[in-house]
RNA sequence: GUCUCAGUAGCUCAGUUGGAUAGAGCAACAGCCUUCUAAGCUGUGGGUCGGGGGUUCGAAUCCCUCCUGGGACGCCA
């Protein structure tokens, strides 16, 4: 639509457009779209005024009700009927795929996501990790791509010497049959505390990693059970979630693809020795990148390099994405630097797509002083609260406990991706359990009120539209713009766009049945119920895109 | 110290990549359930866009500088 617009503004002006000059005015009143003239003035040197009035008198198309020029903008107001008759049928004809596009060229590109640690809870980071990483791979392939989910698992490195020492030193082994997580949890903690009063423990430690990675068979013994409890736990959650995987490969997957890497970089020359372990130096103002450690011992940079090789040589990506803390910063272009100086070429095709700290009290969360949210206690918090309401609200609802998952994962969700990703998050419960205003079961709500409506109509295939009052043609145009904010979504790996999309159209269309008695007007019901059927779609749509379930009723 | 991300209403955040009077939600206050589900709708109040310079017809947005906070910075991941 904007394009047309441009189009027809190119005829009747005198400079040459382009479509960022072309804006939509802050207050709907003023217009559907604006053109301001200011930049032209010099050239042309005539007062914005006046060319404002000139591009204004002699602007004609079939689309544009009338152009009126203000203080130097030429302002637009659309011929509404003619537009939101197009655009409904467009959108019901296409449903679901509404929005989609070709951009990717099902080029694939794998996505890092979530990445739990193993014998660590799941935290409110890796919820982060995980739900931007599921809803940009939703995106990307909305956007014609193929995305490949990798859970690269936390499961090998020093930690778990430490792990190992510290079960060996204190542990039970009913315990831990019981309940893995926390009681592995409490004895890296324990760990951590005695290590402040006895630095040798992780002397320790870093030895029973060396027995592990040289394949002592106890050590691993115990290794692999941990690993089984650990993503049992995880599974869970991921059901919750509704997240899957297309693979598990995690750290220790790449334990005998890493010497491949070691022995290239030799080749190459570009592995030194420094303080007794190997390096790879890089431009000077980024520190070197380490690769073994002085006992030999490989380092999460190795791995990382290890994985990369074996992700472009299995999947050939286009792009290759990695959903990982702010704090990594560093360590991927150090990773990104040391591929490009092996000589692939691909090292360009490698995005870290950071996102900000979940922070208590000011801090970062630290696992090894035991300071943690558990994500499983939230969600269980949601879902519960969902249900009271569902109790109070609509006691006759079917289907109660379903529904009350699906508002309660959709709360947490909502809250974590409504904003942009880089932000540093204040912990607060409270706020994330919240279901009014710009939240989960707020779009949730919305929609089911949508469905509701078309229940009680007679939704006919065939409507006349006689006039688009205000409330509509909001709406309408929020409709209208959901392929390109779509396509930005994708482009920028920003779900959030969608999330306040998703709040916007909900606020246009709350406002609109709050204010039009929908079912009484027999004459309007035709066409306005195609306008409710367009809004569930693309209500719903953009809930999946954000990874959540959008129930009819609530 | 170096690098990096951030600072907008009491709180949580938007701000269409430089445009018109800086917008939402929460909280507060006032209305609306005999009418499509009140997880809703309609209003009111609330601002030195961290400070100071600069570029521009025009700056929350671009440049410089300072302040504050988070994070990273060789044998953790």
């Amino acid at each position: 639509m904007k394009k047309d617009i441009l189009q027809a503004l190119q005829t009747v002006s005198p400079i040459q457009l382009e479509e960022h000059m072309l804006e939509r005015p802050a207050n709907s009143k003023l217009g559907d779209f604006a053109l301001p003239c200011f930049p032209f003035a010099k050239v042309l040197r005539k007062s914005p005024v006046t060319i404002a009035e000139e591009i204004a008198g002699s602007l004609t198309h079939p689309s544009i009700r009338k152009a009126k020029a203000v203080n130097g903008y030429v302002n637009i107001f659309l011929n509404r009927g003619e537009i939101t008759d197009n655009l409904l049928h467009k959108i019901l004809n296409q449903s679901a795929a509404y929005g989609s596009s070709n951009e990717g060229n099902s080029g694939v590109v794998t996505i890092d996501l979530s990445s739990p640690n193993i014998a660590k809870p799941f935290s409110m980071g890796h919820l982060r990790s995980t739900v931007i990483g599921n809803s940009i791979s939703l995106l990307l392939e909305k956007n014609g791509y193929q995305p490949v989910k990798i859970n690269y698992i936390g499961d090998w490195g020093t930690q778990f010497g430490k792990l190992l020492t510290a079960y060996r030193k204190w542990g039970i082994e009913k315990d831990v049959r019981q309940a893995p997580i926390e009681t592995l949890l409490k004895l890296y903690i324990r760990f951590h505390e005695e290590a402040e009063v006895d630095p040798s423990l992780n002397d320790e430690g870093r030895a029973a990693f060396k027995a592990l990675e040289d394949g002592d068979v106890d050590a691993l013994a115990l290794w692999e059970w941990f690993k089984t409890e650990s993503l049992k736990e995880f599974q869970r959650i991921y059901d919750l979630l509704g997240v899957t995987f297309d693979s598990y490969n995690g750290e220790a997957y790449y334990n005998d693809k890493m010497e491949p890497v070691v022995q290239e970089l030799e080749d190459k020359g570009l592995l030194v020795e420094s303080e007794g372990a190997m390096v790879v130096e890089l431009e000077e103002s980024i520190p070197p990148c380490l690769i073994k450690k002085s006992d030999g011992a490989t380092l999460y940079a190795t791995r990382d390099l290890a994985a990369a090789l074996d992700r472009k040589r299995t999947y050939d990506f286009v792009k290759s994405i990695y959903v990982v803390g702010n704090e990594q910063s560093l360590h991927f272009t150090q990773v990104k630097q040391v591929l490009g100086k092996m000589g692939h070429d691909w090292a360009n095709d490698i995005v870290h797509v950071p996102f900000g700290l979940i922070l208590q009290g000011g801090k970062k969360m630290s696992t090894r002083k035991g300071k943690i949210v558990l994500l499983e206690e939230v969600l269980k918090d949601a879902i519960e609260l969902a249900q009271k309401n569902i109790k109070e609200k609509n006691p006759t609802l079917a289907n109660q406990s379903e529904v009350a998952e699906a508002v309660g994962v959709g709360a947490i969700l909502f809250s974590d991706l409504k904003q942009h990703r880089k932000h540093d998050i204040e912990f607060n419960l409270e706020t994330m359990l919240q279901v009014e205003g710009e939240t989960g079961p707020y779009v949730q709500y919305a929609n089911a009120r949508a469905h509701s409506i078309l229940r009680k109509a007679q939704v006919s295939k065939t409507f006349a539209i006689n006039e688009v009052n205000d409330y509509e043609w909001e709406t309408v145009k929020l409709l209208e713009q959901f392929p390109q904010t779509v396509k930005r979504a994708a482009d920028e790996l920003d779900p959030s766009l969608i999330a306040k999309y998703a709040v916007d159209l909900s606020q246009a269309f709350n406002s609109f049945y709050g204010n039009v008695q929908v079912l009484t007007d027999h004459a309007s019901l035709p066409y306005r119920s195609a306008l409710i059927e367009s809004v569930t779609i693309v209500l719903t749509e953009s809930m999946r895109l954000l990874g959540m379930k959008a129930p009819q009723e609530m």
